[in-house]
DNA sequence: TTCATTGCAAAGCGTTTGCAGTCAC
DNA sequence: GTGACTGCAAACGCTTTGCAATGAA
C-alpha cells in the first residue's frame, strides 16, 4: 500500500506534465513541488494549510503561485475544489479517487466521503428534462452523529 | 396569483414576528423592511444587490444590518443561503417553496430549480449507513444547454 | 535572448467588527 | 431609561493583481 504512493506520484507528474505541454505552459519546479505536496496529503486542505506545510519544509513558495498552480490542477482535474459553507475554499487531490460526495458532521466538522450510484440516475433525468449536458455536480449532506443511549 | 404575494407578505411577517418574540429580539422596522424586500424578489440575490435595490427605494439601511438580518432569517428558515462556487454568498426566500435543488448553466449563469424525490432515498440510505441524522443537504449540477444543430 | 512564471507586497472585495447615536421595549 | 440595534467606517481575511527579478525554452 505504502509504495503505491510514490508510484502514484510518478503517474500524476506525468499527467500534469502532459497537460502543461498541451497548453504550452512551462514545467517549473514549483509546479511539480506543489503537485507532490498535494498528493502527499490524505485530507482536504486549504491554501493557507498548504502554504504552511511547504514553508515548514523550507520551500520558497508564495501564495500567489499556490493559487496559480491550483488553478492549473483544477483545469486538468488533478484537484477538486470545495466550498464547504464558509468563504475559505477547500481542495483535495482527485486523480485516484472515484468521484464521491461528502457528508459533513456539523458538530465535529468531520467530513465523510460516500458514493451512491443512484445520483447518476438523477443526473441523467435532469440532463434529459432540461436538455443540458452536466459536467459536474456537488452534493453535500449536513448532519450529526446519532448517539445511542444505552 | 398576484395578490398571493401580499397575503404571503403578511404570513411571513407573522412568522418572523413570532420568531423574534421567541428569541427576545426587537421588532425593528428595518428587519421587517428587509424581509419585505426579499419576499418581493423572485430571484436569487446577493447582499450587494439587496443593498442597491433598497438604496434605490430610499431606505436608509446599512450593509451591516443586511448581514445581521439575513442571519436571523436563515435561523428561522425564511431564507436559504447558497455558495454557488464563487466567494459571494447568494440567498433566496424559502418559505413557500418546496425544498428544491439547482442546475447552474455555466455559460449563461442561469439558475434552474428542480426537485427529484429520489434524492430523499439517497439521504435515507446515508443516514442508515453512517448512523447520522441529516438536517440539510445541498445539491448542484453544473452544465451547459445542448444546442440542436438543424 | 525572451517572455512566462515567480515571490513579494499591495490592492480588491465580500464580510465582520467597533462604536457613538438611536429607538424598541 | 436602558441596552439591543442601527448606520457608518474601519478592520479582517481570503484571493487577486502589479511589478521587478528570474529562469525555462
Amino acid at each position: 500500500m505504502k509504495n503505491n504512493k510514490s508510484e502514484n506520484q510518478l503517474l500524476v507528474r506525468e499527467v500534469f506534465s502532459k497537460f502543461l505541454d498541451s497548453k504550452s505552459h512551462r514545467k517549473t519546479p514549483e509546479r511539480f513541488a506543489i503537485l507532490n505536496e498535494i498528493y502527499d496529503l490524505d485530507e482536504h486542505f486549504d491554501i493557507e494549510f498548504l502554504f504552511s506545510i511547504m514553508k515548514k519544509k523550507n520551500y520558497r513558495v508564495s501564495r500567489a503561485t499556490l493559487y496559480n498552480t491550483i488553478e492549473l490542477l483544477l483545469e486538468c482535474h488533478l484537484v477538486r475544489k470545495h466550498q464547504f459553507g464558509s468563504n475559505i475554499a477547500h481542495y483535495e487531490k482527485s486523480y485516484f479517487d472515484r468521484q464521491h460526495d461528502h457528508l459533513i458532521l456539523t458538530d465535529t466538522g468531520e467530513v465523510i466521503e460516500f458514493c451512491d450510484p443512484r445520483l447518476h440516475n438523477i443526473k441523467k433525468s435532469i440532463e434529459e428534462i432540461f436538455n443540458v449536458s452536466i459536467e459536474k455536480h456537488s452534493l453535500y449532506f449536513y448532519g450529526k452523529k446519532i448517539k445511542n443511549e444505552n
